[in-house]
DNA sequence: CTATATAATTCAGCGATCTTAACTATTAAG
DNA sequence: CTTAATAGTTAAGATCGCTGAATTATATAG
């Protein structure tokens, strides 16, 4: 493994976190979610299908923890929670339109600041960025592929 | 500013909070810390000599909310609280080498996915993402000092 | 010098999350 | 068919973070 590209993505995701934290807590309070709340949106808008017990073990929370959690979502209307015909002990949870909205938001939010990065490429950087952006998602998604 | 670029971007954040998230809550739970008191934690790691309200307004809660986290933090180890000779109203944070050591080690379980990621890319690749990735540092940088 | 503004802390009270334990419902195993 | 395992919910109690208001200390303005 590279040990110098290890350090430049250190680096790199040091600035995303630098720019996005902030923003990310300012949106949670202004939107009046809680940070488990919100994560646990984003979660779910990231995992179709997710279940209680799944979203418990992400998060490193008891099941009781997460079914509360739930419940007050539910009643916010952000998340859908319906059985799972296959098995009907599990329940599985998909977000509403307006839980799909207040993710898409959020992650926009946190990743405003790259606008103004891209802003002072040159067209010929901004191939450059594309290119690289665009080959480590392939790689991404084909090892998410290769472990289901 | 690039459209094709701009949703490039949206699509590789997704995957980095989709890869990130869940290790950045277990990782905490597990070292017994507070979503709040961990997010304080990173920020500090990156903006030195920061004071109580900047960390107030950052995160979008009230100067006695980061008082009372701060003060927590600063029995277990994680935070020097000390006056600021240019102001004594001013108190200004640093964190401890334990502090430190853990924004380190959260940051390494943040990413720790993307060296998977690494090694799966050819030396060719690698060259290419290590490009890309420092010039969007250097104009990150370049942004960032122009603010101040 | 006095009055005002700013920075931080403290306290009481509220609401939210988490855990453990008990409980219901469903599925799988013997 | 009975028993055991799994998934989720509920309730009680503890802890934590947040707010508003009051307080102290320092700095600035008139």
């Amino acid at each position: 493994m590279s040990i110098l590209l290890e350090n430049t993505f250190n680096e790199w995701m040091s600035l995303v976190t630098k720019n996005s934290l902030g923003n990310f807590m300012r949106f949670a309070k202004e939107k009046n979610y809680s940070l488990p709340q919100l994560s646990a949106l984003i979660h779910l808008s990231q995992h179709t299908e997710c279940n209680v017990s799944g979203l418990g073990d992400e998060f490193g929370v008891t099941n009781a923890a997460i079914s509360q959690l739930l419940e007050k979502m539910v009643q916010q209307g952000l998340v859908l929670r319906s059985e799972d015909p296959q098995d009907r002990r599990h329940k599985v949870l998909v977000l509403t339109e307006e839980g799909e909205q207040i993710a898409r938001e959020s992650q926009i939010e946190r990743q405003k600041w790259l606008f103004n990065l891209i802003d002072i490429l040159t067209e010929e950087e901004q191939n450059q960025v594309e290119q690289a952006l665009r080959l480590l998602i392939n790689k991404a998604i084909f090892i998410q592929e290769a472990k289901s």
